[in-house]
DNA sequence: GCCAACGTTGGC
DNA sequence: GCCAACGTTGGC
């Protein structure tokens, strides 16, 4: 069964225009077991927003789906990379993330400040106060009025 | 195992 | 740049 994310990413460092250049990316970087364990329990088909952090303003740019699953965090055996980690095994590494195909980037820029109008904090984990989790699952009823308000064929607000 | 100090995230 | 809300670290 297709399930929904959200991934936050920070546009300056790689954001949808980054990932429609690129065509798939390897989701790296991740470093909250949290979010990591989010990454894991992806599936192939997963359909995935890409969200703006550290934006202005930040929301969700676009969709990807998940095209390869426990993949190996390569950064994390990078001793140059900021998010290189001594202490995982290469022979049972501790970072694993999914491969991402770009799908397409929204003609709507869904700003976070309308997101907030237009879910409630249970509908969307993301809105949470405080939350910094950067991997959430999307409900299914969220992710359907998510994806007609990015194409342009909402009413709504 | 507790918890204070510190570091990070990310909206504002 | 501020700061709330965490997660992590390390002394004890």
């Amino acid at each position: 069964m297709l399930r929904y994310w959200l991934y936050k990413s920070e546009p300056t460092v790689y954001g949808i225009d980054h990932l429609q250049r690129d065509g798939t990316t390897i989701w790296d970087g991740v470093r909250n077991y949290q979010a990591r364990n989010n990454l894991m329990a992806a599936a192939l088909g997963d359909q995935v927003f890409i969200y703006h952090a550290s934006a202005d303003p930040p929301g969700i740019a676009g969709l990807a789906e998940v095209v390869e699953t426990m993949v190996v965090d390569p950064l994390q055996f990078d001793p140059d990379s900021k998010y290189y980690d001594a202490t995982s095994n290469p022979v049972e590494p501790r970072w694993l993330t999914v491969r991402v195909r770009f799908l397409e980037k929204f003609s709507d820029f869904l700003p976070m400040e309308l997101l907030r109008r237009t879910f409630s904090t249970e509908e969307l984990v993301t809105l949470r106060k405080g939350n910094r989790l950067s991997v959430t699952p999307v409900t299914d009823a969220a992710a359907d009025r998510i994806l007609a308000m990015g194409r342009g064929l909402s009413r709504a607000q």
